[in-house]
RNA sequence: GGGGGUGUAGUUCAGUUUGGUUAGAACGCCGGCCUGUCACGCCGGAGGUCGCGAGUUCGAGUCUCGUCGCUCCCGCCA
């Protein structure tokens, strides 16, 4: 069949009725009528009955047709006819017609099904959608079929249609689409590398990148002014389900630009692809600092689709009696609360102090939590009596309390677990009590994050090492002053999640050099990481900053998927590993040799192998010989002088002198009185030139030749 | 790395609380019937090492321990 013959099944319309046409695609399902045969016929476009009556197709084509079963590949040949009255499916976009079949060719034949794929509910009306149940591992272990079901290929489809956009997108903008490498330097920041051996140089790897950071911002010194990319990135961390060791990014840079020129173009970029899921994002985004964003919701990425926003309280108690509170204010702690509207009844004081009190509260890192209903005649809860009057107004006032309000506080000396705790409750409890709204979409940028976090030791970048800090007067030594500082960077959240982020980069050679010298990197490390890079920044390095977009995570988003992983054709599992291909897998010790993998290890003995060293355990394994524990001093006291000989022998041997195979004479036990001999193959050589090397040149043997 | 859930027919799941006859259902599959179905219908059939391994017991899908896979939460993810 010529190609451009042929139709497409999802296509047909009314308009079509009398046409002949050639159509080719999969067997969604049968039904048998004895004489009469309806087929579903799916491709990429749609589905379309079939019918095979022995009024109108040739009887040989309806002896054939008996064979279809699901998922066969088959090629159709028939007329489109409108359907006759009372037989139209109104489910199906092709529903008020059909074709008659005059020809059948079977493609392919399939084989028995690991799981059933045709979504036929879909047809049938969207009220009785099949909810999804096959165990994910089975889909991806099958992930060619499980791609045939239209939900997945709308999926790719659409995921293509946002990926267009936005390249269409930024080459209006007069970005230029640049490719960098793949295989690349490890730096030693960040999420744990990819490594790829190399066999030029043995022992030497490559890292898949994290993301292409230095090599955009090496595309600045380099003019190019406007860059973006569609790009890969690796990151051999622990997955998530809105994680995959490998994603796609939307990376951007321009240089002679600020803060203001990335919103702009941002939102303009993701109001046009969220407008590809039908959903239409106001505009300009609200900002929100990252202070704020942690006093208020207690996360950087704030879910504000609800209220439930944190309220301070720390000032109602500075005069308290209440023990906990005082003991935490004079540490220089502060107390924080959320008002539950009208929770009441389904927070039960037992759910309350049982379960959120001592479990849950907890389990997000708080020492415990403040419960209170708010009744007609004031507050209850199991401490109330030991707050002042003024206090009580206070709460109420301060969280514009109702009667059938809870309120729930959490008090720490530190602010930031008091934060977080609350967040994660506030966040709990908005699932629990459903109070999250569907189909809405709130974009927030978060700023002003700070720029280092305190770690073990001195600090570490919270973005990462080459973000612009928003002032340049701080000494790298005093971990106070570096921990105040802000950076010049911003991110992109919607409903709680980071879409993107990203920063203007610090352009400066002794800038960079400052802020290397600050996450306490010596110089030499520096020059060896980053030389290149410091090198780069040396010739004229223009200003410039950049975002980059997490594609994976916005195309669910937008297609309102439950995972990235049904966004991606063919995702890994939670363990990275992929039940398709069975990688990662193990590889032939030649390509490990030729890599210089082998012996990576050297001489140390491996963990462990010290513990099975016992040489009469040894021995008695070797000897093929039971050893009882009278017996063993004697064996002990043997082999000591055996050790002991050996290195005798070793200290006069001298270094010239070939190894000795055979000390005793060759003579036959076994067999006696037969004259011994040695085997000519084994003179030769030939004796072991079948048996499969193991490694080094060294053959494996049956035990009994030792 | 820590914690929770889960593993039974090709698939999705009951059955496990309280150990006891031959381990069930739906869909799918195979065979037969059926000329208007579209989640077709009717009749019949096949299909199970109850993840794996130990243990307790007269007896284990069920209880105990270990182990492996999957999954969710925390850590981690500049």
């Amino acid at each position: 069949m010529p190609h451009h013959d042929r139709s497409s099944c999802g296509q047909l319309r009314l308009a079509d009725a009398g046409k002949e046409v050639t159509l080719a695609g999969w067997v969604d399902a049968l039904r048998d009528h004895g004489d009469v045969l309806f087929i579903h016929l799916r491709d990429r476009s749609g589905i379309v009955q079939v019918v095979f009556t022995p009024e109108s197709t040739p009887q040989a084509v309806c002896d054939k047709a008996a064979e279809l079963k699901s998922e066969f590949c088959v090629q159709i040949t028939g007329r489109v006819i409108e359907r006759a009255e009372g037989t139209d499916n109104p489910g199906i976009a092709t529903g008020h017609i059909e074709v008659v079949a005059a020809d059948l060719d079977i493609l392919g034949r399939c084989a028995a099904l690991p799981f059933q794929i045709s979504e036929k509910s879909m047809t049938a009306g969207a009220a009785v959608k099949r909810e999804e149940t096959v165990g994910e591992d089975l889909r991806l272990q099958y992930r060619y079929l499980d791609l045939r079901r239209p939900t997945m290929q709308e999926h790719l489809i659409r995921r293509h249609r946002i990926v267009k956009t936005i390249r269409d997108f930024l080459d209006e903008q007069g970005f230029v689409e640049v490719e960098t490498p793949m295989l690349t330097r490890s730096t030693p920041e960040g999420a744990r590398d990819y490594l790829v051996p190399s066999r030029h140089f043995p022992k030497n790897f490559y890292a898949l990148p994290q993301s292409p950071q230095l090599f955009k911002q090496l595309l600045m010194v380099g003019g190019m002014e406007r860059y973006f990319q569609i790009v890969r990135c690796f990151r051999d961390e622990d997955l998530r389900p809105n994680r995959q060791p490998e994603f796609t990014q939307l990376d951007l840079e321009a240089s002679f630009i600020d803060e203001a020129y990335l919103y702009t173009l941002f939102e303009e970029l993701t109001v046009r692809i969220f407008k590809i899921g039908g959903i239409d994002l106001p505009r300009p985004f609200p900002r929100m600092t990252w202070q704020d964003a942690m006093n208020s919701t207690g996360s950087d990425r704030p879910d504000l689709r609800f209220g439930m926003t944190f309220q301070d309280a720390t000032d109602l108690f500075t005069q308290t009696r209440y023990g906990i509170f005082k003991q935490i204010l004079e540490r220089g702690g502060c107390i924080k609360g959320i008002n539950v509207r009208g929770a009441s009844e389904r927070l039960s004081k037992n759910v309350l102090q049982n379960e959120y009190a001592k479990e849950i509260v907890p389990g997000f890192g708080a020492k415990g939590m403040t419960w209170m209903r708010v009744m007609d005649g004031g507050l209850e809860s199991n401490i109330v009596q030991f707050f002042s009057e003024a206090e009580r107004r206070g709460i109420l006032e301060r969280f514009d309390a109702r009667p059938g309000d809870v309120i729930l506080m959490i008090a720490d000396p530190s602010w930031s677990l008091v934060c977080t705790a609350l967040g994660q409750l506030r966040l709990h409890l908005a699932h629990r009590l459903d109070l999250i709204p569907q189909g809405v979409y709130y974009p927030l940028w978060v700023t002003d994050f700070p720029l280092f976090e305190a770690a073990d030791e001195g600090v570490t970048s919270s973005h990462h090492p080459f973000t612009m800090p928003d002032r340049t007067d701080f000494d790298p030594g005093n971990t106070d002053q570096l921990l105040a500082l802000r950076s010049r960077a911003y991110d992109l959240v919607m409903n709680g999640e980071e879409l993107g982020g990203g920063s203007i980069r610090i352009n400066d050679r002794g800038l960079q050099q400052r802020i290397f010298q600050a996450l306490g990197l010596g110089e030499q490390e520096v020059a060896e990481k980053f030389g290149f890079f410091l090198k780069a920044l040396e010739f004229g390095a223009p200003p410039h900053g950049g975002i980059a977009l997490g594609i994976d995570r916005v195309v669910a988003m937008i297609l309102g998927a439950a995972s990235i992983r049904e966004v991606i054709a063919f995702p890994k599992n939670r363990s990275a590993f992929c039940p398709l291909t069975q990688a990662p897998s193990t590889v032939a010790s030649a390509q490990l040799e030729e890599l210089g993998l082998l012996d990576l290890g050297g001489n140390r003995p491996l963990p462990g192998a010290h513990a099975k060293k016992d040489p009469i355990e040894t021995l008695a394994w070797v000897s093929r010989i039971g050893i009882d524990d009278p017996e063993r001093p004697a064996i002990a006291d043997a082999l000591a002088q055996a050790v002991a000989c050996a290195e005798r022998v070793d200290r006069q041997a001298s270094p010239q002198e070939a190894p000795l195979f055979r000390v005793a004479a060759v003579s036959n036990r076994t067999r006696e009185g037969r004259e011994a001999r040695i085997h000519p193959l084994s003179e030769n050589g030939e004796l072991f030139k079948n048996a499969p090397a193991e490694k080094g040149g060294f053959f494996k043997t049956a035990a009994v030749l030792d």
